[in-house]
DNA sequence: TATTGTTATACTCTATAACTATA
DNA sequence: TATAGTTATAGAGTATAACAATA
């Protein structure tokens, strides 16, 4: 059965609702002197690394925002930028040592005060409810990635496509 | 069996992979020059109404924002305030006409464009996703709602109490 | 011409501090 | 004294536009 319109209003609801109670904990937990928005970039410059322009897809920003970010990293000592062999435009992003610690330290307290919120849960529900919210990110992604005109998010670029014809 | 730390690492990825993905969308749909925040507060003030600082729990946000934000409503016409009879420091809030017509027309664009992302879900995949996510927040403000003591979230409050005795 | 990245600027959303009015 | 709400100011995070250097 497909999915009932007062359904998909409830999951609208609830996500929203979702990151409004995340606002709470990202503002108080300042993960050391670490911005939110940082720390996401830390952590997938940790787990990917490489070219600016594919971080900034993973991440979904635009590049200015990352860059902007990267500057402050390094500056920090934490990120280190390397020019590309194959690409003299592009650089390579990596975490120094320090970056890798602080990295550690910034998802060890998250991981810390998110086991103590979670005391009456039982691992499968935790995991049950990862796989819920991976799978409405993909389906997400995906539909964001779609031709245009295919999805009415988008109006402008689908009048331009009218416009075209 | 307790949530395991890796399941509590993977949660928090998902989490914040999905609000980067939400990102782009509250960005492309300005529902109607109406902001995200804006039409959160106008749904709150639908479902509940009353008085502001009651409304700012449920939202989340410091009363100076919310005040900001109904002035901005009502400037639009869409929002009401009147005077608490019973407590002439509180008002309490209502939709005008106009307000309701565009929570609507909000939502119905909202749960347009999700029920076409989500064209391969099965009603009971989407109506699990908000459970899972539903459970989620309610225990993350539970656990934000608690003396602050019992919670390792506050480091200021946590040496404040431990000052006091 | 298109792409990688940067700088400058502006916008959205939120918080803290200081205040007024009422309880 | 404490609470409801407002105003002023600041900060985090992001986007768009204009640019430089390279492909």
């Amino acid at each position: 059965m497909p999915v009932e319109s007062q359904t998909a209003r409830d999951l609208i609801h609830s996500v929203f609702d979702l990151q409004r109670v995340l606002r709470c904990l990202v503002q108080e937990r300042r993960s050391g002197d670490l911005g939110a928005a940082e720390a996401g970039v830390l952590r997938v410059i940790g787990e990917f690394g490489g070219r600016a322009v594919d971080l900034a897809e993973k991440l979904n920003v635009t590049a200015p925002v990352l860059s902007r970010q990267i500057n402050e990293l390094q500056e920090r000592g934490l990120v280190a930028r390397r020019p590309d062999p194959e690409d003299r435009r592009a650089q390579l992003l990596e975490l120094t040592e320090s970056g890798r610690a602080k990295l550690a330290e910034v998802e060890d307290a998250r991981i810390a005060v998110l086991l103590e919120m979670l005391a009456g849960w039982e691992q499968s529900d935790a995991a049950s409810c990862t796989d819920s919210i991976r799978r409405l990110t993909d389906t997400i992604r995906q539909a964001a990635h779609k031709p245009a005109v295919a999805l009415a998010t988008d109006h402008e670029q689908k009048e331009n496509a009218l416009a075209a014809r």
